[in-house]
DNA sequence: CTATTTTATGACCATATGGTCCATAAATTG
DNA sequence: CAATTTATGGACCATATGGTCATAAAATAG
């Protein structure tokens, strides 16, 4: 089933490249959720038969899991790119908070997120997609964790901060803004809400 | 198809109560999101035949928006009791953060909230159901700033925070914590980060 | 070349879906 | 009583659903 696109293998080639198909199926479920999305859906949007995609992928669930960990594998190597500890730390965190305003403000805003769509919609019904969210807020709460921690050993955060109850705050703060985005993108709101964040944690 | 209860009807009397029809179909909706949700899922919470709903509800559609609605009304009447102008502002707003502490720690967080799950799923895909989420959110954070307003001109506010502001944040913060609770309905950690929150901005 | 292996295609399937309809029951009115 | 109005339950419907399978096509191995 699972084969090596570089190797030369047995029989007929595939045809198509199995990441383009999760990265276009991700769009769909993206801006559709997982049950309201069909297979004629991804058909369209992949270019596949119905056999060819259950042959590479199972199932739609299991296509669907495979686009949502894409989604998190990019989310979180942004999230690396600000939060690079050879960067200075503080900094990271403007520039994490400044691209959350960025991608909730606008047009695009009321696409939302699909991780925190689907930890929505299928959060406590699905083993798997939970086990994935729960890995993920946690990867990024502990990352951003740590790049308080710098913040405040370098004395960029104002006194008595901790910098593990300001992560959690952070990240209430950045999945709210996905939420109240879907139906408000108001920019400015948003600009004005993240820099009295700063502005009183740090220093 | 609507008819008063209060007053004598002609024929045969309906014999289920609609606002616990949509009460159970609420919690239905709420557990299980819209498109998981299936007629005789409706059908089984609410004891009612096809033909009833129908003629009471006109559909599943119109089943939904009631639960909504129901949803969005019952969490304003908690929201202006917390907020009462005649109690100290500040104190409610303080009990209305602790109030989410509370709803999104434990057992019954997994549960996670209607509106955030509608917004996710329906948000914009639905008109009548975005329209009700705006105005939701829009109520409640004029209700937020109106609280802090209150609080401001009692110098109850740490210096140069404007009330509208901050009530975009807490928007951010008390929805953010109904996504970050689907996996994780840790207590103390949303306790902390509410605390540092009005210990911030509070005075 | 033939045999083998893998993929592609789309017809096909069983079932679940939301929604309609109607015969019957039950209550009210005159 | 008869007539009227509404509610009920469930049979029924068209369609959409996720999923399977037989066959054809393309590549390699010998």
């Amino acid at each position: 089933m699972i084969r090596q696109t570089s190797q030369r293998m047995r029989g007929r080639p595939r045809e198509f490249d199995p990441d383009e198909a999760i990265e276009s199926a991700m769009g769909v479920f993206w801006s559709t959720g997982y049950h309201a999305t069909s297979l004629p859906d991804l058909l369209a949007a992949t270019n596949l038969s119905r056999g060819s995609l259950y042959a590479a992928f199972g199932d739609k669930h299991g296509l669907f899991l495979r686009a949502l960990d894409r989604y998190i594998a990019d989310s979180l190597t942004r999230l690396d790119a600000e939060l690079d500890p050879r960067k200075d730390a503080l900094e990271g965190v403007r520039a994490c908070l400044a691209r959350y305003v960025e991608r909730t403000s606008g047009a695009g805003a009321k696409r939302g997120c699909l991780v925190v769509a689907t930890a929505m919609e299928l959060g406590s019904h699905d083993a798997e997609v939970e086990q994935r969210i729960r890995r993920f807020f946690r990867t990024m709460e502990t990352r951003l964790t740590a790049a308080l921690g710098r913040a405040k050993s370098e004395g960029r955060l104002a006194d008595g901060i901790e910098p593990a109850t300001v992560a959690r705050l952070l990240m209430c703060v950045l999945e709210g803004m996905r939420v109240v985005s879907k139906t408000n993108s108001d920019r400015s709101a948003s600009e004005a809400a993240v820099r009295i964040l700063l502005d009183r944690f740090g220093k």
